[in-house]
DNA sequence: GCCGTTTTCGGCCCGACTGTTTTCAGTCG
């Protein structure tokens, strides 16, 4: 069993406890146990089969032995009876918002309700809101919520998809037919979600390399298969689409099937200006057209561009927004790479809400080759997530410059917060106190109902206070959860630029916020980027990846990027914007 | 269910907001 799947059993044992109105602090223990597997610096399944648990904090003796008996078995009873009592659609139950354990505890006791079908009856023919507790808004609210899920069903997160993408992509690689094979669709043109996978390969034995295609371990269910080309589902409802071609079609199915539709919309009409028609597997000239010879060789995408007269596009620019105009100036980006970042910021520890510490955050830094890393752990409204008083925070600013002084100059820890903004738009800290900090991130965390004039007044007068380094998060959003709240970004994106504010990338993949859409315009105002992974754990550093992603997507290079900046020049460049 | 300058049992994170109530329970962050 891999760590993935104890964690998910220990939180949904966690749920259904809940449910049940157990002791509520056994059920924080099961999810805390969740988060341990789910982020320990180690092996951990090995480490439960071997039974040597002992003293990993957080894991006492009775989560010890369950742990053992999922690792060695693949089950665990004591989950198997508890969720035979409830249907397994109830766990859905808990992703509409303003549905808690008590509440999803009533509709299934008084109303039978186990699903979000059953649900939706119930709360359009009315029995819902005569439950107690349940009223006219609560039922709107619930509908809202479930119409949301709808328009986002088999939707996926990038982190959701990327472990498949790349065990299929090896697999794919290794197979001895296949000289050559590639993710294409969304992912390679790097959106924030997706419906499915495209991977195309090269080969001389297609009907050889789709059979072991749908063989492949991660199968679930086979949708498809012919001759050149399958579908399939995988356990986790993941559709993954395989088309095999020839070595010369390559290229051009890599282009086709790369997308988007409207970028090969523009790409076939730049052929047949040339008399050409392009299609996935070429170049053909048109009949009876008077037309340049078309290049004999084609062995990669990018003389498929020069053929056209374009410089090449990067996948994620191919959105047709302009990318063609640059491509035929020479004006395209170079854009960056993830090589490209030195540190990063906004970053937690176990002062708030992360589960390493300080030192464990900046060792996991610097094994990733970084120079430098930002800590910014929540603030004291943020009750929630353990925020830091002023008192807390002093400390861990002397925490900080103490193993600044450890390090010598190798490596370089700045101490930060990611302060609350208050309702007003003023800050959790005093001006005085965020003074003394190297930089400071300042997000919204509550009270995410405001219109939109009001949100946006309270962001920008945020961003006006000197100390304020960064925005964190601009929207709130999570990806295919909450919608973002009512904010409007142009005059965000001024005020950023007015005051020399950096604006977030944050490069968790449930937010990738600032969306990518919205980088070319903060760029062309003068505003820099900053790539944070908002790290709760040393695992979570690696995030950056999906951030990079979504700047590139945004058109950004190594310049718009703050924390592509040495250490000899970040520290300056976080005080210069503010000066 | 976990933890502990407690060795064995008491404490474990808090406040705002919402909608339903008529003083507060439930959810969220």
């Amino acid at each position: 069993m891999t760590r993935e799947t104890a964690a998910q059993i220990l939180e949904r044992i966690a749920l259904l406890l809940e449910l049940k109105g157990e002791n509520p602090f056994k059920i924080r223990a099961y999810k805390t146990g969740a988060e341990v597997v789910e982020s320990y610096p180690g092996d951990i399944m090995q480490l439960a089969i071997d039974g040597k648990l002992a003293g990993v904090k957080g894991i006492g003796e009775a989560l010890r032995d369950k742990l053992h008996e999922m690792a060695t078995t693949g089950k665990l009873e004591f989950f198997d009876k508890l969720r035979a009592e409830f249907p397994e659609g109830l766990f859905e139950l808990f992703e509409v918002q303003g549905l808690g354990p008590k509440k999803i505890a009533a509709l299934y006791s008084q109303l039978g309700v186990g699903s979000i079908a059953d649900l939706k009856v119930a709360c359009e023919d009315g029995t819902a809101a005569k439950i107690s507790g349940f009223g006219e808004k609560t039922v709107v609210k619930i509908l809202e919520s479930i119409a949301f899920r709808d328009a986002h069903a088999s939707e996926f997160r990038v982190d959701q998809v990327y472990a498949v993408a790349q065990t299929m992509l090896e697999a794919l690689r290794d197979h001895p037919a296949v000289s050559r094979a590639e993710v294409c669709g969304s992912f390679r043109r790097g959106k924030e979600t997706l419906h499915d996978l495209d991977f195309l390969c090269a080969t001389k034995k297609p009907e050889e390399v789709i059979a072991d295609f749908v063989r492949l371990p991660m199968v679930e269910k086979v949708i498809a298969q012919g001759g050149t080309k399958a579908s399939i589902y995988t356990a986790g409802g993941l559709q993954c689409d395989l088309r095999a071609v020839s070595s010369a079609e390559y290229p051009f199915a890599l282009n086709y099937f790369t997308g988007s539709k409207e970028h090969n919309v523009v790409m076939r009409q730049r052929a047949l200006d040339k008399g050409w028609s392009l299609n996935e597997y070429g170049f053909t000239v048109v009949e009876g057209k008077e037309a340049p010879p078309i290049p004999e060789e084609i062995y990669n995408e990018a003389e498929i561009y020069r053929a056209l007269g374009l410089d090449f596009i990067e996948p994620e620019l191919r959105e047709n927004s302009g990318e063609f105009e640059a491509a035929e100036h020479g004006q395209l980006p170079r854009l960056i790479e993830l090589e490209n970042l030195r540190g990063v910021f906004h970053n937690h520890t176990t002062a708030s809400d992360g589960t390493a510490s300080l030192r464990e955050m900046a060792e996991a830094a610097r094994d990733l080759g970084m120079q430098y890393l930002g800590i910014a752990d929540h603030s004291k409204s943020s009750f929630q997530a353990n925020g830091l008083n002023e008192v807390r925070l002093r400390a861990q600013i002397a925490e900080i410059h103490a193993l600044n002084e450890e390090f010598e100059g190798h490596f370089r820890l700045f101490s930060g917060t990611e302060v609350d903004i208050l309702k007003d738009g003023s800050l959790d800290f005093s001006d005085e106190l965020l003074s003394e900090l190297d930089y400071c991130v300042a997000s919204v965390h509550n009270v995410f109902n405001l219109p939109e004039a009001e949100m946006t007044k309270r962001i920008i007068r945020a961003i006006e206070n000197p100390h304020v380094t960064m925005l964190g998060h601009v929207t709130g959003r999570l990806l295919l959860q909450r919608p973002s709240y009512a904010v409007n970004i142009p005059a965000i994106i001024d005020a950023a630029a007015a005051t020399g504010t950096i604006i977030e990338l944050n490069a968790s993949a449930w937010r990738l916020d600032m969306d990518w859409r919205w980088w070319r315009l903060a760029k062309e105002k003068g505003v820099k980027c900053s790539i944070n992974p908002d790290a709760h754990s040393t695992r979570g550093l690696q995030d950056v990846l999906f951030g990079v992603r979504a700047a590139r997507k945004g058109w950004l290079t190594r310049k718009d990027v703050i924390n592509c900046l040495p250490l000899s020049e970040v520290e300056q460049a976080l005080r210069k914007g503010k000066a």
